[in-house]
DNA sequence: CTTCTAAAGGAACTTCAGTTCCGTTAATGT
DNA sequence: ACATTAACGGAACTGAAGTTCCTTTAGAAG
């Protein structure tokens, strides 16, 4: 009585599919870091997640699909934010964290393959800004604290907060390719909450 | 007695070699601003820039290659600064303008695919720095400008400004998809020229 | 104007990413 | 445990992106 209209893998979600998917977005992964989008052959990424390549392209059909997946599933865990009791440490721990993010040997290509997939995939874009708002909203609260203890004005948007301090760090890492260094993540810390209490993300 | 070594073009620029350039930078450009790098046919390319796809595969060999030269040709022309007379207003002026390149329709997608190339491209991404870096150049001014009114402390990097204040803006552009309008452009100039006044890109 | 050859162009060819077909395996419900 | 069928997997097929080969056009130099 099955309808089966839907997506493969959304009827018999356990098992043997699970650790497909989990396999295919592992190899997925390697293949988009050191490859890059555009280098990823979904045969390959088959063979490499020792899967059928006609499962691959029926379940995400494009790399971009593949990477809309990732997105979902990487949007699931969640990373700890800092509390230092101050909004300049903080800054500078989320900063830090970025910085060794960006620059990790894996997570550095990963990242900027993803961004490029979301560059000209609209669902791709769905799940990597679905994936920032989720991390934006996770790091928030530091801001919240330094609202509750006075240290900014009241008024100032806690996701713009840590938007601005991302963004430097994007920047050099999409953009213009100057180095990112710890110096350019302390410096964006403390611009960062230079601006803030001077009240410029008051909404 | 010519040798022939060098890359198609370079022995005789002029003349058909230079429309044919032309034409072809052209038509990639309508490509991938509509169809974004990945969407982008060579052989399309040729048809559309009415030229022979051998011709396109012989110069530039990979839409890579092409996007390569479309940013060398575009860091020849030159963008007025602004000079408002203050930092505050010459901030403004160039976080508008970035905003108006971002959301134009074509200009907008076309940057993206530019970006989404260098991602995954060493020699893409040369040229994109380069490109940046004569921008950012330009635009230091305005900044040295404010530092001889001492509007900002002594030792401010320039660049680092220009930095600053483009990052927000690309930030919302690659990464998060929040809305780029006016707002996040005044507010992008506003809390750059704040950190910059607090001293927070004096290296 | 003539020569030389760099660069463009056309067409056939090759290769491989992506599709289709159909048989096999195993997840889920009773 | 059994039946049902969702999902997987292997292999042959297809089409178009990219290459090769050779001919034609035209830029640069004398």
């Amino acid at each position: 009585m099955n309808q089966a209209t839907g997506a493969p893998g959304t009827a018999r979600p356990g098992g043997r599919t699970a650790r497909v998917r989990e396999a295919v977005l592992r190899a997925a992964g390697d293949a988009l870091a050191d490859k890059g989008i555009g280098g990823v052959d979904l045969a390959e990424v088959a063979r490499r997640a020792g899967v059928g390549k006609t499962t691959v392209y029926r379940r995400w059909g494009t790399v971009h699909g593949l990477v809309a997946d990732m997105l979902a599933e990487m949007a699931e865990s969640s990373l700890p934010r800092a509390a230092t009791g101050a909004l300049d440490g903080d800054l500078a721990a989320l900063a830090a964290l970025i910085l060794k993010t960006l620059t990790d040997d894996r997570q550095g290509p990963l990242f900027k393959a993803l961004i490029a997939a979301a560059a000209s995939d609209p669902e791709a874009a769905a799940a990597l800004h679905r994936f920032y708002r989720l991390r934006i909203d996770e790091w928030s609260p530091c801001v919240t604290d330094a609202l509750a203890r006075k240290e900014i004005p009241a008024g100032t948007d806690p996701a713009e907060v840590i938007r601005a301090l991302s963004a430097p760090l994007y920047y050099r890492f999409l953009v213009s390719g100057d180095p990112l260094d710890p110096d350019t993540a302390k410096r964006a810390a403390s611009a960062t909450a230079a601006a803030a209490r001077s009240g410029a993300y008051v909404v």
